[in-house]
DNA sequence: CTTATTTTTGTAGTAAACTTACAAGAATTA
DNA sequence: TAATTCTTGTAAGTTTACTACAAAAATAAG
């Protein structure tokens, strides 16, 4: 499931590695960034095998020799997952801070690239395109997401609403139809009043599609559930990134649509834009 | 400005290298990736100079020798270069756009980290904490940020709101006093009611934080402007990404706002966390 | 214009790193 | 228990990269 990385690609390896090679495996999953800088003869000495295990090891995974694995490995880093040991420190300054905070921001979405399931979102488009009517719901930080969608597909020129209430939610569910869409968003799917929203609006024949993490209340509710798993907040100071991963899968969803509607859509969505050009300065260059 | 992408650095640096290091930098800014896999003797052969003078021009890019080097090249191309030029094809399917828009969006955070200004960050999050009133405004797009932000800055326990609506916003911004903080956040800086929203603002002796790109009305109103700068969407079917870039921001924002705070808060955020368990259902794991 | 000094560049030797071939040992199966 | 396969390490060989030094070029001074 995860390929891509590297990384990932020896964790998930990992059970099917024979003794050195576990070893080696250990100890570059350990400290992956101090891996690219080893020589062979210390890579070896750390895990405790002969130089030609490590050899062989990296050559398993594709690679045509040590210098070609420590490259790959070292852009694997570079092109998102390096979660290990960069939570922010009670210590930490701005230039310190920051881009730790764009690069888990930049990891997780490395994560939601390689586990999304083209499939379910093949469906999910399907879904709005054909949907009669589309309403976002969200509570909480889901609710600015919502809106947000609610901004991106009103250029459809489809009914769609937004609604970050309770009450007003459930009011919309019982009334729903066949052809109705919910897109419900919902960073942790155990929001009881959200489930219950979803039960109802399912049980009136209308399509629940669930923005959310796999294996919840939630996602069990839906007609179609979007999984984005992003890891655990172990960290105080790390703020939920969730959101934003949300936010790319809608836009995600959003090329979807337009793409389905072929080439005559896009002088619609060019009107949009103009629209707005009146309100704004001109640009000088 | 550059800085950081090691491609960045060698082009800006180019005038100021001798004959055989210019030799060797334009063979590698030609074709940085087959470099990465090039041995010290190829490359100086293809550049038609000596193995020392690769190595030279190494070090003197900070590298400890020319393995170090191939494998920061390494990095800075998995960083960067390999997200553009992926616009949307009208072809395109699920499979192909998926990534493509997911990849875009990360080139853009880079991007972000490697530019934004660590003291103009500073200098908000000062102002943000002694802010005696905190306003965000945004609209369209920059209305569902506005409004996520107020969701974050919420759980420090400040008077904070959020308008996306023209004459609201213009009737605070006339209301506001030294102390006060207009947090405004526009993607094109040149909306004209929002700008003078700021000029309103700024003439009652409130401070106002532009979140917006650089050379615009509004960055020339706002006491402090945080640049967000992406680059512009030539492709139809390409989503804007800036709303990404400000939520990302804010993160950083709330992060600094956290630590800032000390350790001594900590158990007030923990408070409002816990506030919506019983929300909840429960998680089996 | 010549000489001295500094900077740049290359040569050659050396050290380190990586790979390969082969053989010993462990695990598995018959 | 023996045979086979798989795993691992040793040792030799090959490639790669680095250092010290010297030649050449460029620059500055006389």
């Amino acid at each position: 499931m995860h390929g891509q990385n590297l990384i990932n690609v020896i964790s998930d390896a990992l059970p099917n590695l024979n003794k050195s090679e576990s070893k080696v495996a250990e100890v570059i999953l350990s400290d992956p960034d101090s891996a690219t800088q080893s020589s062979i003869a210390n890579l070896a000495k750390r895990a405790g095998v002969s130089e030609p295990s490590v050899n062989r090891f990296c050559k398993r995974f594709n690679a045509v020799g040590f210098p070609d694995f420590k490259l790959k490995l070292a852009m694997s880093l570079a092109s998102g997952i390096r979660f290990v040991n960069r939570n922010v420190d009670p210590k930490d300054d701005v230039t310190s801070y920051t881009p730790k905070i764009i690069d888990s921001t930049i990891s997780n979405l490395a994560l939601i690239r390689d586990n999304i399931s083209h499939e379910r979102v093949n469906q999910v488009v399907d879904s709005l395109i054909q949907a009669k009517r589309i309403y976002f719901f969200g509570l909480g930080a889901s609710g600015a997401v919502a809106r947000d969608a609610e901004n991106k597909f009103f250029r459809f020129n489809l009914p769609v609403s937004c609604h970050d209430d309770v009450l007003m939610q459930r009011m919309l569910a019982s009334t729903g139809t066949t052809g109705d869409v919910f897109f419900i968003i919902s960073h942790t799917g155990r929001t009881k009043e959200i489930v219950e929203v979803a039960e109802i609006a399912r049980a009136n024949g209308s399509t629940v599609i669930a923005l959310t993490a796999s294996d919840t209340p939630l996602a069990e509710q839906s007609s179609i559930a979007l999984y984005v798993d992003v890891p655990e907040n172990t960290d105080e100071y790390m703020p939920m990134s969730s959101r934003i991963a949300h936010l790319v899968i809608l836009d995600v969803l959003t090329t979807g649509v337009t793409l389905r509607r072929g080439p005559d859509f896009l002088p619609h969505l060019e009107k949009i834009k103009n629209s707005l050009k009146s309100t704004r300065y001109t640009s000088d260059c």
